[in-house]
DNA sequence: AAATAAGAGGATGAAATAATCAATTGAGCA
DNA sequence: TGCTCAATTGATTATTTCATCCTCTTATTT
């Protein structure tokens, strides 16, 4: 469904807006022994989510990354775009190139019409559903937050 | 989503359900000429799904592979369980452990809730479609299966 | 029985994904 | 200024997925 780099990367930048509030900067360090992600591949992971402004970073003493900007502008989609790309929203559940993801389809697969909503829900899902308010219900219903 | 593997699977799946009534056998060339998949690795594939009943196979001349059952009795659970197995539907979507597919789930993750849902359906959809009435569908719409 | 037409199986190769290591750069602090 | 801490970058390794090749076996046809 999702590589094991877009969970880690969806994870990580949850883990920030609970943790890295105000500004707060957390070092990969910390965050890998706490998410239980390998440190120099998280490295890698959160770099790219910096390059594309999700996060921030700074580097020396008491560096770290924190939040780019306001976690309500950070959907769910932004980060699975960047890091595995759109290809599960845009193409054929089966492979069949003809098929596309518009609902008028003129050549569609012999699963289209079935999979066609289930796809529009995990599309909505995904853009709608932001960091923010995600942390949002997690602060309000005390959930706690394993990995 | 689906593994490489998976999609060629169903669709060849589906193309023997069409093309290979009747017991017929059809040639792996002749599959995977129409359908666009390499020849080699598509016999690798086929191979597994007859190793599991889904599909049956002769040697020598007029051999080939044709449906090893009633194609009412083969669902695309069946198919995707053999090639990419039950992970997606039995796995947090962002990787969490303790977060479980079950519905009253203890320790789920922050986007356990919207997803169940979603999920669900998936299930249901893979389960209770069966290569069976995907093809009777074909067939009495007279859609043109291209890949 | 021999020739031929298939699939079966093992070994191998290539590409993508996942993970690691080492050297570099930049920021803060003394 | 110089030291140290922590991210950055690039090179390297490992594993899985995708794909090919070659040989073997089985089944049909003559």
């Amino acid at each position: 469904m999702l590589s094991n780099t877009c969970k880690y990367a969806i994870r990580s930048v949850i883990y920030l807006a609970l943790n890295a509030k105000d500004g707060k900067k957390i070092g990969i360090k910390k965050i890998s022994e706490d998410l239980d992600i390998p440190t120099p591949f998280l490295g890698k992971i959160l770099q790219s989510l910096a390059r594309q402004k999700l996060l921030s970073s700074t580097k020396g003493p008491h560096g770290g990354f924190g939040l780019g900007k306001d976690p309500m502008e950070i959907s769910l989609m932004n980060i699975v775009e960047i890091v595995d790309g759109l290809d599960m929203f845009e193409n054929c559940l089966i492979g069949m190139r003809p098929c596309k993801t518009d609902t008028n389809n003129q050549d569609p697969c012999p699963v289209h019409n079935q999979f066609k909503g289930i796809r529009q829900q995990m599309f909505k899902l995904f853009n709608e559903r932001t960091i923010g308010n995600l942390i949002t219900e997690i602060e309000d219903t005390d959930e706690y937050i394993s990995l």
